[in-house]
Parts: C-alpha cells; structure tokens; sequence
DNA sequence: CAACCATCTTCTGTA
DNA sequence: AAGATGGTTG
C-alpha cells in the first residue's frame, strides 16, 4: 500500500487516507480523481474495512469496471469482486431484485428502456382518447420522468396543485391520470421503467426500516463518483444510506456538471457540505492532462459562470500549442478539414487514429464527419447513437427473451406477437388490451384462458392465439433447462426471426442477420462466463439486465485502430491526445434550446469545458458558416463560446484561401446537393468510357470497392456512394446475390438505383446508396 | 390483415 | 434526410 500512497500528491494523499466522516473531494478535470478514488478503496481494505462493506457508485458501467480493475490490481481479484461497485441503476437493480418483493414487484421484474416506456404512454394516450397533437409522447414521457426523479408519486402529484396547474395550463390537464395509469400498467407488467429503479428503491428504503437499517449496516463506506450528476433521487437513496455511519465520500466537478436536462441537480454538491457535520473539504486542483495553453483556455471560458464553487486549476506540464480555430465554409468542408487535418497527423507525426478524437453536440452532426473520413480511409467508430441493443432487429430478439422470463411484460409481447406475422391484427390486439383493462390481468393470462373470458374474437383467431402462447410456454420449459445461448439461438430460429430477416433478401435484411449473430455471440461469451453459476435461466436474467442497463459506451471492444467520434455528454471522463470540437455555432452550441435562461446557457458553457477539457496535447476548435440542418442549408454565426477565450491561447489557422472564396462561386457549396459535382477527391474508377453523351453522364454513380466494403459494414451501415461510377451493361457481384448484369439505372441523387439480372435470383431493383456492389466486368 | 404509399415529425444530451 | 405513423387498397 505504501507503494502506492508515494505515488499521489499532497493534495491527493490527504483526502485517500481519511477513513472516516463525511468528506468531498472538488476535483478539476484532469486531476486524478479516479486515482483518488481506487486508492482511497485500496486503502480502506488495507485498514481492516470488509470490501463486502464498501458501496461505489460510478456514472457509467465503464468506469465502475476499470476502477474495479484498478482495485483487483493491488488488492488482488479475489477481495475486489466482492465490493459493490456500479452504476445508481445497476446496483439498485440488483437490489430490487432481491427486495422488490415488499412493493410487490417479482424479482424477475423487466426493466423498460425509453422506447417501451414511451410506446406504453403512447398507447395509453390513445386509449384514453387523448389529442396526440397535444399529449405529444415525448412530452408526457419526460414530464412523467422528471416528477419520478423529484419523487412526486402519482399521489403526491394529485396532491399538488401547483403541478396540476401547470399542466393545465399547457393544455394537458390530464396528465395525472395517465401518469396513475403508466404507473399502474408498469406494475401490471412487473416492470420498471429507468426513474422507477431509483424512486423504487426510495420507496423501498423509506417504507420499510428493517430493510433500511439491513443495507445501511452492509454499505458502511459509500463513495460515489460524478456527484454533480446526481439528481434528487439519488440523492436522497445516498442520504438515507450513509445516515447511520456516515462514512460517505463523494467527488466531483460542478464544472463539469452537464445533466440538469434529465434532472441532474448541481445543488447537491454545492449544497453538501450543509447535509452532514463536520464534512472535511479537498480540492484537487493540478492537472496532469493537459497543456498550459488548454488548462488556461478552459479556465478562462469558465470564468464567465457565476454559478460555481471556487477552484483553481493548474498545471505543471508543457506550454504545449495554443488551440487551433479554423473557420469553413460549410459542414462538408469541416469534415475535410478534420479528416486532412487526422491524415496529416498521421503520416508527419506517426499519430495512430486512437490519438483523435471528435467530438460534437448532437450526434446529427457525425454524417458530414463521418464522408469525409471513408473518403481518406481512416478508421472510425461512433460511440452512442443508435446503440446496438436498441435496433429493431435486437430488440425483437430480447422482446421473446424477456417475455419468456416474465411474460405480464406487456410491452414485449405487443412487440413479438404479431412479429414474425402470424394473422394477429392490430383490432385483435386492441380488444386483447381492453378485456386484459377490464379483468385486472395481464395481456398474457388473457390469452391463457381465452376460451373463458368474454371476447369478441373469432375462433379462427382465437386459434393463432393459442398457437403463439404455446409457442411461448414451449420456450418457457425449455428455459428451464437450457442455457441463455441455446435457449437464444432456438427462438431465433424456431420463432421465425430469422426467416423473417432472411426474407426481404435486401442489404439491410443481410446486416440484421449479422446483429442477431453478434448478439448470439454476446449471449454466448456471457453464458461462459458464468458457466460457474450453472442457473440457466438466471444466466438469462442477468443477461437481460445487462442488456437493459448496457451503455454503446460500455460496448467498446478495444479491437482495432480508429478515431472515436461522439457527442460531449458521452466523452464526460475519457481523454484523448488531439481532440476536435466541431460545430462551434451560435444555436448549435451553445443549443438554440438552451439559451434561455442563464443557468440553461452555463450548462453549455459548463458543456464546453468539459470538451476542451478532454485534450491532452492539441485542441481544434471549428466552424462552418452554413450547415445542413433538417435538410436545409442555414447560415450561421460562430459560437461566442470561442470568443469567451483568451485570444492568447488561440491560433486562427483559416486558410486564407478560404477566407476569400466566394461562396456562391464555389462548387463545393453544391458538393452536398448535386452528387455528380467533383468532391474532395475524385473518385477512383471511372468506367466512364469516351463518347459517352452528357445523358449517360447522370448515370454515374458510385461502386465501393472490396475494401470499402467492410469497412462499410462495420462503420453504420449507411454509406455514401453517389460520386462513383456505374453504367449499364457492368457486371456486378452482390454479396447476397452473386453475380448479375446491370439492366438499367434510375433516378438521381440519393435515389439511385439499378436493375440488375443476378444469375441467381432474377431480376431486383436496387437501392444503390445502400447496395454494396462490386463491379467484376 | 398485410403491403404500399403519403404525410408528418424530429435534429439535444442518457441510465 | 430518414424514420415513424397513418391511411388506403387489395
């Protein structure tokens, strides 16, 4: 242990090495909080602390692994597997899943992700009759949302007429009764939605001491990390926890507090020192991440907060380059500016793609980023988004898993029941709703009894019905025995999924094959690693959990080389060697919706910092003076946020080219309309042969070559081939359906497509920005 | 009941 | 621009 106290700082040491009390540790960005932590863990096990008694709650699953990793290196793996160590939702599951049964939730309850969350509101809204146009889902999604993380239960909003006021006012004076009436379904279901694991556990903790008392005697040390992210359920869930021996660490940045959006509330750790006697205070305030020039740079945009804990972050290291700002004339030429800039780097300096990093604020923006780097071959992979386990094809697959664990879960089985078809339509559906409304039941009991209960649905339909629950049931037997892979690959196969996936024969039919693979073998890596456990059908269960609580973040295989692209929000406590911030525009960031009060726009500032705060070596601040947004070319305005920096920190590096160009003259402005102008770099085949008239000349149109291709495939499947060439009479190889001969070519831009005869298969119309072609003659 | 087409929405951020 | 939703038709 000594070893390891020598290795921190004065400032790093004090905070490790006290083992009792409350105490808050203000970390700056950069200043080995993380260190702090996994030492301070170390330590106290080194002190005679149980590591069964130490709870650490992490922001991320990611970081609750690596710190755990770090842990089981000087401790050793055995004493560190034993910590509670996680995320507010994953610990809090686990616990649920024990205790749930005092709220009378079954320990196999579902977890509901956004999308069932809001398909269930969405389905209530309609049952009750509501406006659509005025109870928009979204809306009533987050409204419900941020009254479960305030703690306002269905009855505390009925006794509030303040809050009811309000969504009166906004024309939604029934939010209450479909709040009553989400809540009730998701308890039906024996579900909980993402708010309830917190509030939950709240009620769990509040309704029953015994309980209380339990895991407060079981977590005697508590540290949790980000607390400036907490919102007030977690806050309160910690309160009640260290209540008894108040041993609880917490650490953070209010700079970088960035999630007031979804309820995060920055007073917590503004306000801690008021929630406990004697809290002990620590500040650690050198970075070792940065340059001078980002440190500065950083500290003095944040400067312009009034909000804020006093800090002052320092550091020893190098004076390093000053941030670079580059101006370009529209969001296509930012992307080359970026992908040149990379390429650069990479060939002068041997820099590996993992040295850069780009970052921006909605993750719509990564398209222009994302042409202009499969222009240069270089590797990338976007983090967040769309993630893995919320495609279509996925969740069909899960939605037949969670039903078999816990077949009340209503929304999975609206999924799956008529998917792959099966003759149940949607009126069938409908009255399944209604008489499963009117007996108090479960959609599934229902349909287990269907003889019995009063439905108006004819037999022919009632038979499909009794052929899906037996289906289900079959899975169910089988779960008791089979393990999580097997079970998995026999209900793809056997449900008709596959079938399904295979039938459409189309690119996109091939890459949902190829998802359902890969989560096959997700499945599989995750039943050997717990072959110890032997459950099969907990092996199912945690499985699911993980699934559920699973961030794209966390997926992150280490394989090979490539540039990590992401929003800001989700690159929060990662660092990288050259980061470029892009999008740097006034309404973009800072975010047209989030400039109207000056708390909403110290949260961008707060935002921004954490960006620049990223960079270890070099910054790259950019802009684009018009930029498509829903379709449209806008014109827009730099963002004051690079003006709020010391100009001796900055380095205009707009070429002057550039700068003198005549927008209207340029081609490049058109680049992004007109697919058939010259891009940045031509492309590489022209089978264009000479004589060819202007006619044939709309008929171009891009062919990946081999290598593209699975490149292509590993990247987001949406590809841009517009500026390669094709004409009738090629011959081209489909990775589906094998050779055939191209027939005739249509439409323009992104609408291309070609007829081509395939030897096997006949004659198919293709999508070319999608079909991943191969010309071979 | 399924397939197809037209229209509408959304383009903050997340466990 | 792309996906979701809804309406119409077979």
């Amino acid at each position: 242990m000594e070893k390891y106290l020598s290795q921190l700082n004065e400032a790093q040491l004090a905070p490790t090495i006290q083992k009792d009390g409350p105490m808050i540790v203000i970390a700056g960005a950069g200043s080995g909080k993380t260190r702090v932590l996994t030492y301070r863990i170390a330590y106290l096990m080194s002190q005679g602390v149980d590591s069964f008694n130490i709870l650490a709650l992490t922001f991320t699953n990611k970081a609750a692994k690596e710190m755990k990793g770090r842990i089981a290196d000087i401790v050793g793996d055995g004493e560190a597997k034993n910590l509670w160590m996680g995320t507010f939702h994953s610990v809090f599951a686990k616990i649920l899943r024990f205790e749930g049964h005092h709220l009378g939730f079954p320990s196999n309850f579902t977890i509901y992700d956004t999308q069932d969350s809001q398909k269930l509101m969405g389905s209530i809204i309609k049952e009750k009759g509501l406006d659509k146009d005025i109870y928009k889902t979204k809306q009533v999604y987050s409204r419900i949302s941020s009254y479960k993380n305030s703690l306002i239960t269905v009855k505390a909003y009925f006794n509030n007429p303040e809050l009811m006021e309000a969504d009166a006012m906004a024309r939604r004076p029934r939010m209450g009764e479909i709040y009553q009436e989400y809540v009730d379904r998701c308890f039906k279901a024996g579900a909980m939605d993402f708010d309830d694991l917190l509030l939950r556990t709240n009620e769990l903790l509040t309704r029953f001491p015994n309980v209380l008392a339990q895991y407060q005697n079981k977590f005697r040390y508590i540290l949790v990390d980000e607390y400036q992210d907490t919102n007030h359920s977690q806050y309160l869930i910690v309160r009640a926890l260290a209540d008894r021996f108040q041993n609880i660490c917490v650490v953070g940045d209010d700079a970088q507090s960035i999630y007031a959006f979804r309820g995060a509330n920055i007073n917590n750790i503004l306000n801690f020192q008021k929630d406990y006697d004697d809290v002990k205070l620590y500040r650690l305030e050198q970075n070792y991440r940065s340059t001078q020039n980002i440190v500065n740079a950083a500290n003095s945009v944040i400067e312009h907060n009034q909000t804020k804990l006093d800090k002052e972050v320092w550091t020893a290291n190098d004076e390093g380059e000053k941030i670079k700002v580059h101006r370009s004339l529209t969001d296509g030429d930012e992307g080359r500016f970026v992908a040149s800039t990379i390429w650069e780097g990479k060939m002068q300096n041997q820099l590996k793609n993992s040295d850069f990093a780009i970052l921006y604020r909605t993750n719509a923006q990564s398209r222009s980023i994302e042409d202009a780097l499969r222009k240069r071959d270089i590797p990338y992979r976007i983090y967040g988004g769309l993630s893995f386990y919320q495609r279509k094809e996925i969740k069909d697959v899960t939605a037949y898993l969670r039903l078999i664990l816990n077949p009340a879960d209503e929304e999975a089985l609206k999924r799956v029941i008529n998917y792959p078809g099966r003759g149940i339509g949607q009126t069938t559906i409908d009255r399944l709703v209604v008489a499963a409304n009117g007996y108090g039941k479960t959609i599934f009991e229902v349909l287990e009894n269907i003889d019995k209960v009063d439905i108006n649905i004819n037999g022919g339909a009632k038979n499909k019905l009794k052929d899906f629950v037996t289906l289900i049931k079959s899975y169910q037997v089988m779960n008791q025995t089979a393990n999580a892979f097997d079970l998995a690959e026999h209900v793809t196969k056997t449900s008709g999924l596959i079938r399904e996936f295979n039938k459409d024969g189309t690119p996109e039919g091939v890459t949902r094959l190829e998802n359902v693979e890969e989560l096959l073998n997700g499945i599989k890596d995750f039943v050997e690693g717990q072959l110890e456990l032997a459950d099969a059908s907990d092996s199912l269960a945690e499985f699911l959990e993980d699934v559920a609580l699973a961030t794209d973040l966390d997926a992150d295989k280490g394989d090979e080389d490539h540039v990590a692209l992401m929003t800001i929000h989700l690159a929060k406590g990662l660092e990288f060697n050259n980061v470029f911030i892009v999008g740097l525009e006034e309404d973009l960031f800072p975010s047209a919706m989030s400039m109207n009060t000056r708390s909403e726009l110290e949260e961008e500032r707060r935002l921004f910092y954490v960006a620049l705060t990223r960079a270890e070596k070099k910054a790259y601040l950019t802009y684009a003076l018009s930029r498509y947004r829903w379709g449209k070319l806008v014109d827009s305005e730099p963002s004051r946020f690079i003006e709020e920096i010391d100009d001796e920190y900055l380095d205009i590096i707009t070429p002057i080219e550039e700068r003198r160009i005549n927008p209207m003259l340029s081609a490049d402005i058109f680049g992004d309309v007109n697919p058939n102008k010259i891009r940045y770099k031509p492309a590489k085949q022209v089978v264009l042969k000479k004589g060819n008239t202007a006619k044939k000349e709309v008929e171009k149109f891009q062919v990946t070559t081999p290598k593209n291709l699975k490149k292509v495939t590993n990247t987001n499947g949406n590809t841009n081939l517009f500026d390669s060439k094709l004409v009738v009479g090629n011959v081209v190889k489909h990775i589906r359906f094998g050779t055939g001969e191209v027939l005739k070519i249509e439409g323009a831009g992104a609408d291309i497509k070609a007829e081509i005869n395939f030897q096997h298969g006949g004659v198919k119309k293709l999508l070319l920005r999608f079909a991943k072609l191969e010309v071979v003659g």
